[in-house]
DNA sequence: ATATCTGCAAATAATTTGCCCTGAC
DNA sequence: GTCAGGGCAAATTATTTGCAGATAT
């Protein structure tokens, strides 16, 4: 069976010589039960509400440690703030966001994955992740901005 | 005939009720000389050679205005800072980065193109733009880094 | 004249780092 | 006792903004 998310955190601190601690073992719980997409920002508020004593600055070197270890996946929409989202036992998946309101849909499509497989290959690319954001306006958007 | 990369600039400006002045004319020839991708502080270095009385703050706002006119597409490839390119008379293209070197090769799949179209209608999305990455070791880097 | 622009420096915003202290083994 | 880890505040980086003087129409 698979190994839960604070297993794999768990090894990956002690494959790379490094130690569970309080403060870590808080945020990577704050950080299973967040949903969605969170700011750093955002996570230590939650966290704080666990233990306040946990300063901004470990939950930020917490967070490129979950990225590191696979719990976590960025996701950079331009606007200045990187947002985070769970990545272990997550499918893969790109966004569709609103430009209006920000909200993002999940999107997945097997065809354009192949072709992006392809286009590697056909660069002679060994090809390691890949981002890709549609921005548009969301129904609820245009419905509301009609005159 | 097509209006010239300039024209379309100075038409801009003008609806926009803003003014041509030395400055941002310095700045379009010179962002107009420049290829491929490149940072606003590279834009900086060349006005200044050009111009050195040009400040950091002026290349930025115009940049803002390049971009805005259609002149010039951003390009957020996540490490911090945004790159610019021409974005008039180039045809629409997404990127392959080699996430060792930094080499970006410009790509272009109709098929993905058209999936993206379907993935948005399917969502009730006005699709307004796009942005695609794909992250990878080039053939150079691989070569290189054998062992 | 009047509104727009500019350079400069100060202000932001997000994130990282330095440093000294604390706690675990 | 040693050393990783952590809190705090200072530092960094990229970009934006306020302002007072200069400029275009």
């Amino acid at each position: 069976m698979e190994r839960s998310a604070r297993e794999v955190f768990l090894h990956y601190l002690q494959d790379s010589g490094m130690n569970m601690t309080p403060q870590r073992a808080t945020i990577v719980e704050v950080f299973l039960r967040e949903e969605g997409h969170f700011s750093p920002e955002q996570l230590y508020e939650a966290v704080g509400r666990v233990d306040p004593a946990i300063g901004q600055a470990t939950v930020y070197r917490t967070l490129k440690l979950l990225t590191e270890s696979g719990l976590a996946v960025t996701l950079d929409t331009g606007d200045g703030a990187t947002l985070y989202e769970h990545g272990y036992g997550h499918e893969h998946h790109d966004h569709l966001v609103c430009l209006h309101c920000g909200n993002k849909i999940e999107i997945m499509d097997p065809t354009i994955e192949e072709r992006q497989q392809r286009i590697a290959r056909e660069n002679g690319f060994e090809l390691t992740r890949h981002t890709m954001l549609l921005y548009g306006i969301c129904p609820e958007c245009r419905d509301t901005s009609e005159h």
